[in-house]
DNA sequence: AGCAAACCTTGACCCAGATCAAGATTTGCT
DNA sequence: AGCAAATCTTGATCTGGGTCAAGGTTTGCT
């Protein structure tokens, strides 16, 4: 992870959902507190149980949270997208990192120190505001992950999660580009790559869906939606 | 949900953690918009889906959460005991109730209007850190649910359970007290309560701990965090 | 106390999905 | 382009834990 600042920090910064309605003063303040990194791909940036000095922000790229399993093997927790903050919690309860982070691809993110992000807390209620949204957002998320990995099958779940890519105007036909590969996508959805792979190609039987790659053709998302099987 | 004054609210408040370290201003602010309720075991305060007015906080008693599966059934999420608060989500995000939520025992909860909530974060950063802390406690607790879930085995899932009751003090041995119905702690397991009951009993047979209803009597802390399988 | 309704346990069986194995396809590097 | 490594697919097999069923125990109500 090493230090990048060809780019203004703080253009960067106002471009960012979590920063972007800040005023001047505040922008200010918490620019000291704020480094940029650039992230080559597979990098890692931190470990399950280290220290961090503050919440992370990816700018470009993705980065995927993990958690190692006693046998080597990985769970995928979340993919972080241009836009996403992470590692919150070690901010507000002052714990080490309750997850591992790794780069899928490179890119650039940001830090912003504890200490600025508190002091902008203080500040600016809007912040606070923003905050707390993008932290229940979280919540949400993950609950509903749970929801997903827990109550229904294999072929549900990945029908649930071609769902929640349908775009919002209602076309019933549409293109999903996977984001990531089949495997960690698997492993989000709590599945062994084999047992995604024969999902995929359940729904394909089924006149679903077509797959060419990592781009998935829904060829009706209403019929996908009712889809239980 | 019966509407309940006996108690003053304010007294009530001031001992709660969320609020605990309000100034008096802030009090007489927050109060208008805070409404204290008694439910009665098994009562349901709201469904999946609902629409709800603010962030609950239990008083007194008892609330799980959980989701209802499609066959009838239910999926736990938590429960909340005195001090916890939820719905946290309603308030920031503006979405429905993302969880049905029912008492296990009669007790008392208040609820504190979106509105009033919103002003007093307004008005008290050190409010805003409260509630950040607390959501982020949330997010890191459904975290470490999920690995359970995710990546243990039935009798670890227990295991890993009582290793989280084992008390602050190292004694090897140490006794706990389950505070629901075995069902309801199988579900937050993500057992079927046949299983957890093995699982138990298997336990037992290890030598490991002792049942007597639901009190259980674990005879060696450090075997039990060690044990696998 | 006495009965019904929950709750819990134990056994027998079964199945969804993990694992193992082997090939096919894609990606990335020089 | 060409090779190695990573990724994905497909098939065969195995197994943890769910489901069904039946009995025992506790709880709560009148």
């Amino acid at each position: 992870m090493t230090p990048y600042t060809l780019e203004s920090t703080r253009d960067v910064l106002t471009r960012l959902p979590l920063f972007c309605e800040l005023g001047e003063g505040d922008v200010d303040r918490l620019l000291p507190g704020v480094r940029e990194y650039r992230v080559r791909a597979h990098e890692m940036l931190f470990n399950k149980g280290d220290a961090l000095d503050g919440i992370y922000v990816v700018v470009t790229g993705q980065i995927k949270l993990f958690l190692p399993t006693p046998q080597g093997s990985e769970k995928v927790i979340g993919t972080m997208n241009s836009g996403a903050s992470f590692a919150e919690a070690v901010v507000f309860l002052d714990i080490p990192a309750p997850v591992s982070a790794q780069a899928t691809q490179e890119g650039v993110l940001l830090v912003a120190s504890k200490h600025a992000i508190i002091e902008l807390l203080d500040h600016d209620p809007r912040f606070a505001r923003k905050m707390l949204a993008s932290l229940s957002m979280k919540l949400h998320q993950l609950m509903s992950d749970m929801e997903t990995c827990t109550l229904m099958s294999s072929v549900q779940r990945v029908v649930c999660y071609l769902s929640h890519q349908i775009p919002a105007e209602g076309l019933p036909e549409f293109e999903v580009k996977l984001d990531t590969s089949k495997q960690t996508l698997a492993s989000q959805l709590s599945l062994a790559p084999e047992t995604f792979s024969r999902a995929l190609s359940h729904l394909v039987k089924s006149g679903l869906i077509e797959v060419h790659g990592r781009t998935i053709h829904v060829k009706d998302a209403q019929r996908l939606r009712a889809f239980q099987g």
